[in-house]
Formats: structure tokens, sequence, C-alpha cells
RNA sequence: GCCCCGGUGGUGUAGCCCGGUCAAACAUGCGGGCCUUUCGAGCCCGCGCCCCGGGUUCAAAUCCCGGCCGGGGCACCA
């Protein structure tokens, strides 16, 4: 068995292929067929073409993460499955406890649109308060809501003990009364609550008469001011946005399952159909922070640059370390509807990364932490023809001039390697042999310029640059940043916003140029 | 404490609804090799998983019960 297995391994891979299709043709069909089938999301019930209707409905109060990300693409993927319309809706019914800032409007549109989405429409909530009154109004007058004017704790003990509030079975006439003093300003905030009846012994406490709509006093809300003082909580808004803007799938997470048995209240009261829900998990990366209070806490505090800090998990963050929008489709695709958490690793989301970007990234040469190298014996010039890329040959070369007399430079990285080799090769240039080598300077000796030499020997090959321009890599590990300055070949052709990989060094996205450095920052090897 | 929901290799997912074809598949990771002027890509080989205990059954990753572990909810937040 390792015997024909070796013998295998000695053939190329053309070789290797055409024996393969002598002795067992079918291997090469049934491998394409089986490629075909995986991959993408398993049909949606109840999902006819052409009338499903998605949403995702963040709250405007930070930036898009990945976490975010799932119920968006999931919502935005399955509408372009069944062509159909994908909503996006801004929850932004809390004024004061998650307060929308006007910026994070603009950037979940500007995210939504990177990660490649077609928004068919876009709706605030913030605009739709007549509505939401209209509809708890109607459910006071089917009193199946009321209004409490009961001290939070008070409710809350009658609530646990499973007993109305006094004002629970109140007429009508006079819920609708203290409804208008909720709207005309009469009762000020923390005074009054409108309630949707519920069983007052469900199992679970919490659902029980649940609040619908609170007052506040002083909202000055980004988009709408002082105009309105009630505002709906967010189970009542969703639930009436849902049916209002005929949603027939929800995909969220698995936080708000509970807010679907509450939200049933309102769709069985009116007699609605609810929607089809699918309640994944959460989703984060190792190492990664998501949430949005510990980064606005660290933004605060200056522990982060801002919400597109290298380190973070936003959308912003990570386009720019490089990571491709389709690459967090095809991740957050992959890792499909499931119920239960998942944590990915970077190497997954690398992996995915890599395949996309490798076919398109120029190769440039950066030596990190530079050591000079002085190489004798050779005496005239010579230029390093290098391809942009090693598939691409068409896509032009590099030049790279090595002058007697002047040093070329190497990483430090590079030194332990160094140290251990005899002799080695300057990739595209030549062979030298080594006979000096510290932290502070290196001398070598030419020896040949073959590369089959080199390969025969089974020398090391290292990158290394005659002359460079200044460059910083901005290295994001956990919750460290470190940079690693160094050498740049001197003519690398890089704009801000490509992604290029420098060779044997990793993929990288090149964030700035000031002042002539360029600043990079680090995606994955 | 109460109420939900989960648990398949190091990681992510498929299989579970409808028990056998699953001593379990795919990707990533790791180890080895081939190829290659990158420690990249490609190719080949290998490593490694059904949370535990009972039960039902001729047969269980799949069904049932119990346990353990993990996540979420229990706001006049979303």
């Amino acid at each position: 068995m390792n015997k024909i297995v070796e013998e295998v391994n000695k053939m190329s891979i053309e070789e290797q292929e055409t024996k393969l299709r002598e002795i067992y043709p079918e291997f090469f069909e049934k491998k394409e067929e089986k490629h075909e089938e995986k991959k993408g999301l398993p049909p949606l019930p109840k999902a006819e073409k052409g009338k499903v209707v998605t949403r995702f409905a963040p709250n405007p109060d930070g930036a898009f993460h990945l976490g975010n990300a799932r119920a968006a693409i999931l919502s935005h993927e399955y509408a372009r499955m069944y062509d159909g319309k994908f909503i996006l809706r801004f929850d932004d019914t809390d004024p004061k406890v998650k307060r929308p800032e006007p910026i994070f409007y603009e950037w979940i549109i500007e995210d939504l649109k990177w990660l490649g989405f077609k928004i068919d429409e876009i709706h605030y909530a913030s605009d739709r308060l007549e509505i939401y009154y209209k509809y708890a109004e109607e459910l006071i007058k089917m009193g199946k809501a009321y209004v409490c004017t009961c001290k939070p704790e008070e409710f809350r003990k009658l609530r646990d003990a499973g007993k109305p509030c006094p004002h629970r079975d109140e007429p009508v006439e006079i819920q609708l009364e203290r409804w208008e003093k909720m709207l005309d300003g009469t009762y000020k905030e923390g005074e009054a609550v409108v309630r949707i009846k519920t069983d007052l012994n469900h199992p679970n406490p919490a659902v029980r008469d649940w609040p619908a709509l609170r007052i506040i006093d002083n909202p000055d809300h980004p988009r709408t001011g002082d105009k309105y003082r009630v505002w709906p909580l967010y189970n009542f808004a969703s639930a009436i946005d849902d049916y209002d803007l005929g949603v027939t799938h929800i995909f969220r997470g698995q936080e708000h399952a509970e807010n679907e048995t509450r939200q049933r209240y309102i769709y069985n009261y009116f007699g609605w159909e609810y929607p089809v829900t699918v309640h994944h998990g959460r989703l984060s990366i190792e190492g990664v922070i998501l949430s949005k209070s510990k980064t606005r806490k660290g933004i605060r505090e200056g522990k982060y640059l801002g919400w597109d800090d290298p380190r973070l998990g936003t959308i912003r963050a990570l386009k720019r370390r490089g990571i491709l929008p389709e690459a967090i489709r095809e991740l957050i695709i992959s890792v499909g509807l499931k119920r239960s958490d998942t944590t990915i690793s970077w190497d997954n989301l690398a992996a995915i990364n890599r395949k996309l970007i490798d076919p398109v990234a120029n190769r440039y040469f950066f030596v990190a932490d530079p050591i000079p190298m002085y190489i004798k014996g050779f005496e005239e010039e010579f230029t390093a023809k290098v391809p942009l890329h090693p598939d691409h040959p068409e896509r032009g070369y590099r030049e790279l001039k090595f002058t007697p007399e002047k040093p070329v430079y190497v990483s430090k990285d590079d030194l332990e390697l160094l140290k251990k080799s005899e002799y080695i090769r300057l990739k595209d240039l030549f062979n030298v042999k080594l006979l000096e080598v510290s932290e502070g300077k290196i001398v070598a000796e030419f020896d040949s310029i073959e590369y089959e030499k080199a390969r025969e020997q089974r020398w090391h090959m290292i990158h290394w640059v005659p002359e460079g321009k200044e460059c910083e890599v901005i290295i994001p590990e956990g919750d460290e940043l470190t940079v690693k300055k160094g050498l740049l070949e001197k003519d690398a052709d890089v704009k801000v916003d490509d992604i290029v990989q420098f060779e044997r060094f990793g993929f990288v996205r090149i964030d700035a140029i000031e002042n002539g450095v360029v600043k990079a920052i680090f995606a994955h090897k």
C-alpha cells in the first residue's frame, strides 16, 4: 500500500490524472457532481417564489458587526433565493437607554451595501409612531390591552403572583381616557404604560401582561426630536411592523425566542398569521469583541482607535483588515441556521478569504526589521525581475536592482534561518554563502546565480530588498495591536485599499499612505 | 431560582425530523510528501468526532428517560 502511494506521488499531476482517467473514468464525473450539491442554504419552510419578504431590523446605536450580520445575511440571502423582498428597518424606538445616533444609520446602510445587499425598502420605526398608536388604540378598544399606572415594583409583585393589576379589568372608556392622557402629556414618564393582556398564569412571568408602549418625557430623538412622547417597546413595534410591512420570514438570534411568545398574542388578537421564524445561535469569532457596549467603552477609554479598529468584529473593521464581503457572506451561509452558538476561528474565515484574495493579490517584498547584508564578489549591477503574481505573469513584473558595494536588506524574522544556514538564495536574485550573521549586519559572498543549484542543494530562500520605502504593518492579535516596521520594495505600486501579499509574510490591506510611509494592516497568512 | 434552547474530530458544518446504506461526510487545522524561485496557491497521504448512563429495537449519532455541560431569556432595552 505504502509503496503504491509512493509511486503515485512520484508521478506528476498530469500523469496521475491521465492514469486515473484510464482506470477509473467515473471518478471525475462524480466528483464534479458532488461539488455542486453541497453548499448553500436549505430550503425555507412555507416559502413561495416571489412572495418571501424578509427584514433586518437593527437599532442604529452602534456599528454593524459580524454577529448582526448573521441575521442580516440570512434574511437577504433568502429574499434573493425566492425572488422576494428585503427590508431594512431601523428599530430606533429607544431614545433613552439605547439611543440611536445619526452616524450609525448611515454606516449600517453603507456596510450593507458593501456586503452586496440590494435593499428593497428602508423604514424607520421612528417615522411610524402614528401607526403604532392606531393599533394600540384598537387593542385597547378590543379589551386586549390596557393602560397601567402601577408602580413598576407593584406590578411586578402582582405579576409574579399571577394576579391582575387593578387597572387591567377597568372598562374600555376609562382605558381610552387614560390612553389619551398618555398622549397629551398629562401622564409623565414612568407614570403609565400600555400593557398587552396575556395569560396571567403563563409559566414565564416575564411574558405576563408585557408592556407595549411607554412615556419618555424629553426624548430628543435624533430623527423626530420631541415630537412624540409615547414610544413603543421593541416587542410591540416589531410585531406591528412585521405585519404591516408584510414580512413572511424572520431571522433572529435565539435570545429573541421568548419575544415570539409575547408577539404572538398580538397576532392572535388581530387574527393575523405569524411569520415563519428562524432563531439562530449567536455567532462570534474567537477572541474578537462584538459587544456594542464594550466597544463603546473601549473607544471612550482610548483603547480602540474607533469602530473600525482592526481588533474589533465590526463589518468596518473586517473590511479594514482586508476581509472581502464575499468571504463574510460565504462564512455565514456555511454556518447556516443552527440554533446553537458558534464561535468560528480566524483560520476558518482566513481560509475562505484567502481563496478569494490569493488569485488577485499582487506580490511584493516587505522586509520587517531590516538587517543590512553586504555581498562580496559580484561586481556588476543586476536587476531581478519578479512577477507581480506567480501564476499570472501577464500582469507584469517588478524590478529590484542589486548594486555592487551597496547592501541589500533582509528581515530579522529570518535571522534564525540564516544562522543555521551556510548558503542561502535571495529569491529571484542569486545564491550567496554566508560569512557572518548577526543582528546588526550580515556579510555574504556571491556563490552562484542559478536557481537550480539552490534547489538541488535544498538551500533556503528568503526575500530581500535593495532599497525600500518605509512601511508599517499593523498586526491585530487578540486584544493587542503590534506594529512591524520595515521596508517595502521601493517601486511597489500600492494604493490605499489594495489587498496585496507581502511574500513570506502574509496578506495585508493597504490602509493609508502618509508622508510616503505605507501603512498596512495584516489580514492573515 | 424560574422558563426556553442546544451538545457530531482542535475549529466550523452535514447526517438526526423519516433508526440499518454512518466503525460517520465536507471544509479548516495539524503531521508527512509531491510540485513550485514565497513559510502562498495547487496536488497526494495521514491524524482526529457522535457529552455520559440507562432504555426501546434484530439494529441507535438518529427514538425515549435520566444526568452532566454549554448558551439564552426572566427591563417602562433592542
